[in-house]
DNA sequence: AGCTACTCCTGGTAGC
DNA sequence: TGCTACCAGGAGTAGC
């Protein structure tokens, strides 16, 4: 599933086919991928403008198109984007097309359908409520500690919620707890200073190892905008690994259920109380 | 405040 | 082999 990694990815690897481009034409094939708006209100905003920039907020790929606004893709389940030759077939599961100054396609495909592509005249109505970027200067140990602390919930949902860190997911949560030998189910606002550092750096170290291999690919949904598969799914140690031994101690990984998410652990390694 | 349940979707897969 | 039932899950919403 999309997450920081994988967004990061795709803005990357987009960004150096869209700079520079004008927006030729727009089409949509599934209207609530557009999240509310009209197809015809949406191509009346984007057609004629000019991509300024190409970045990433939390799981949110963002287009800069100056004073035209702005594009606000996100992946969620399933979604990808790709440029490609306007001519090309583009399968069955096109959800909105961008045309560009040079006769490609910008094309959002997504087969689940819960990806968006949203125009804004101005993003930070949307970003309002995001955290901090768990790699960017704000987010420290400190900070870290203190928001957990001011906090009364189990760790794993707090850090799927995006307005406490933003960008993080399901597979990089489970990770990044297994690596800081913290229970999915720990309060947050029993963890220690000690604690809190440890979670802080898995979080940045394995958000970037995962950014350096492109992601996660272990279904058929995420590639890279390029068709290649992620590779950080090699490195994983819990998520998906449920029934087989802890490359730390050797005991089973277990999979549990935690708001609605499946949830992987190592019991012996990630202990429910200090 | 924080929890759970429900919704949106469809390809893949487990089970028969 | 072919069918059905169920599962995966990010984020928004509603209800307790």
């Amino acid at each position: 599933m999309p997450e920081l990694p994988e967004v990061e990815t795709t803005a990357r690897l987009v960004r150096p086919h869209l700079l520079g481009r004008r927006l030729t034409a727009a089409r949509v094939l599934w209207l609530r991928t557009l999240g509310g708006a009209t197809a015809a209100g949406f191509q009346r905003a984007v057609v004629g403008a000019t991509v300024r920039g190409v970045d990433r907020r939390a799981k949110w790929v963002v287009l800069d198109l100056g004073a035209a606004g702005a594009l606000l893709v996100h992946l969620r389940m399933t979604g990808r984007l790709v440029v490609e030759p306007a001519e090309d077939d583009a399968g069955p599961w096109l959800r909105v097309g961008l045309g560009l100054d040079d006769g490609r396609e910008l094309r959002f495909l997504d087969v689940r359908k819960f990806g968006r592509v949203l125009h804004v005249a101005e993003p930070s109505a949307v970003f309002a409520a995001l955290g901090p970027e768990p790699l960017g200067p704000e987010f420290t140990p400190e900070a870290l500690l203190a928001g957990l602390r001011a906090r009364r919930r189990a760790l794993k949902p707090l850090l799927l919620d995006q307005g406490f860190i933003a960008g993080l997911g399901n597979i990089y949560v489970d990770e990044a707890l297994h690596a800081a030998r913290l229970h999915p189910l720990r309060r947050s606002d029993e963890v220690t200073p000690r604690a809190a550092r440890a979670l802080h750096g898995a979080i940045q170290r394995i958000l970037a190892a995962a950014i350096e291999r492109e992601g996660s690919s272990f279904d058929v949904f995420y590639r890279t905008p390029e068709g290649r598969p992620g590779e950080y799914q090699h490195l994983f140690q819990v998520y998906g690994r449920d029934g087989q031994p802890c490359h730390a101690c050797g005991a089973t990984v277990q999979k549990i259920v935690v708001g609605q998410r499946g949830t992987h652990f190592c019991a012996r390694c990630q202990r429910a109380k200090p």
